[in-house]
DNA sequence: TTGTACGCGTTATCAT
DNA sequence: ATGATAACGCGTACAA
């Protein structure tokens, strides 16, 4: 049994620890010859010298000091990746990602969290602002225009993804939205469905806009006319979706099919539709944004429109650390037909 | 010539960024009184100087180096989350929070991730190590223990959450597994089941281990006799869960419930009971670790063990800032009964 | 109240 | 091949 408290580990963790000074006086060289040895290629040295420093390190475990290396040369490259949400799946495999792509450029990733609120989005990027960060990879909120400025200004490299604000054009790293609300709406039209509901992100932010432009130009091509009062845009936070799905429903002239296109509110949306006893797939088809392994699970299992999240993740890492780039970046998304989508019920 | 040489050639948008000195020149003041002004309570300031050096800050938009501040006052603590996987919605919450308490500490959090990969661990551990890090979060795959001996001999403080690992005693919170373990199989024995088969992590990990203790404790005093057959012990990663389950359906006599104690193989696992046909619920009652929005959407609803991950977060980043500790902190788990579990079928 | 000067730990330049 | 030393940018005794 090993007792919890163990402050009978000695001192010698109090203490300052080795400098390279040290290193060099415990073997007996000069402080250069330390750091030729320490920094292959800066200059050569003698195989006796380099072992009795190489012991002189191991024996004090010597470590450079971070700070005093990057006060003489320049600053390691810095990312920070600010989120809107960890929790939501979407977002928690892009950190993944950009968090292994980080990886193979020896850059480690300081996670932030803004919960869509822009009042902490901006304490982020003030904190970020201070330490001077390299560069960031981030889904904006939409405000704290003059802060992502700021920040530009400041010579960190701004990049977006999966959403652009609107007065401040950063490189961006984005999925095809119009396309992708096409292609939902293609799906269920095809299907012979007349009436689609929409619940969609904010009309504030890009992927909101996009996907229900993309759903609107789907219906015109098809000879419909767009019907405003079936397209709920609501906010990313909250239960709003569910309110939508309920508003949808209780309409006289409800839709036969649902797009939920605010990847936040898909969980809330469904579980409406489960609690009003909605027969998924039958009484209504449902396209679902964002595929993550529970979408399959689920019964029926759902057709989904999936972001090619690896490739989003690289073409980020890859803008944000070449710092000189306002680059836009479109990658395509796919839509899955699973059982949640069938044919419309013959009209009435 | 009056003047610094040749700053008429545009080169000032390529130049240096502006140090302390700068100011003070512009300002026509000296660095200390720079200083004084932007670190408060270090020293009186006229108003006017204030002013000016503020001006001149503005001007030059100045920001002092984090490396000279660094090298000269003491480090700025750190802290590093190492999470074997932020797919994993227990993970990806569990990052969310410790995001959150570390942000009201005013420290921010370097994400990396393992894959449940002992190598890239290692990895990890020596960038953390070269970089000095303060304080490191991590769920450990269980080797690696040198490495992590010497993180602290470095001075890192080391907290592990939701897991502890053999060899090397660090600071830990983690949920009372044996506990759940338990009242998980005591829910199921309640409702009459006798054959439960449990899918648990590896034993070489203390969630694997304790679960399973705590499930075979539950049968002992109900009089039972622990069937080591109707335990599979998987890894973490890969697709072990659903042939595990397949083996436990094929059985002879196959159990009545299910266990899936590894919070990593609930989808797999779930995903082949479906493929099999088995009405979850009914057929098969089925207790899964960690709650997540999905697992009430699931039909039927998901029983859960659900763990307090605000709580974990919290006290884990309270321990990593605080430097000394070595503490042991347990957190109670609850059992959320759903849909998912019924009364045992009457005995043949 | 203000300014001068030193040191923090490293690396690079220049002698030797 | 090796050693002395000057920066790097900042904070702060200490002196004025």
């Amino acid at each position: 049994m090993v007792g919890a408290g163990g402050s009978q580990y000695g001192r010698q963790q109090v203490s300052r620890s080795a400098t390279i000074r040290d290193v060099a006086r415990a073997a007996g060289v000069s402080t250069a010859a330390v750091s030729r040895v320490l920094n292959p290629g800066s200059g050569a040295v003698s195989s006796s010298t380099r072992e009795r420093v190489l012991a002189a390190v191991e024996d004090l475990s010597y470590r450079p000091r971070t700070a005093a290396r990057e006060l003489r040369g320049g600053a390691r490259p810095t990312l920070a990746l600010v989120l809107a949400d960890v929790t939501n799946p979407f977002f928690a495999q892009l950190a993944d990602r950009v968090v292994w792509e980080a990886r193979s450029h020896d850059v480690t990733v300081q996670l932030m969290t803004t919960r869509e609120d822009p009042t902490l989005e901006a304490e982020s990027l003030t904190a970020l602002l201070q330490r001077r960060i390299g560069s960031v990879i981030a889904t904006p909120t939409g405000g704290n225009v003059e802060r992502w400025e700021d920040l530009r200004e400041a010579g960190t490299s701004v990049v977006f993804v999966d959403r652009r604000i609107e007065g401040f054009t950063a490189a961006t790293v984005s999925t095809a939205d119009e396309e992708s609300g096409h292609a939902a709406a293609q799906h269920l039209l095809r299907l012979g469905h007349q009436r689609i509901g929409v619940i969609a992100g904010p009309s504030t932010t890009s992927t909101g806009r996009d996907r229900v432009t993309g759903h609107a130009r789907a219906l015109t091509e098809h000879g419909l006319t767009p019907d405003p009062s079936l397209v709920h845009q609501v906010p990313f936070r909250g239960d709003q979706g569910a309110d939508a799905v309920s508003a949808l429903l209780d309409t006289e002239d409800p839709p036969t099919a649902l797009v939920v296109a605010n990847t936040a509110q898909v969980v809330s949306s469904m579980r409406r539709l489960a609690l009003r006893g909605v027969r998924t797939g039958q009484d209504l088809s449902v396209v679902v944004f964002d595929d993550n392994p529970w979408t399959e699970l689920h019964t029926p299992a759902l057709t989904v429109v999936r972001q090619p999240i690896g490739l989003v993740a690289r073409h980020a890492v890859t803008l944000a650390l070449r710092q000189d780039a306002r680059d836009q970046v479109r990658v395509r998304a796919d839509l899955v037909p699973r059982a949640s989508t069938g044919l419309a019920p013959a009209a009435s």
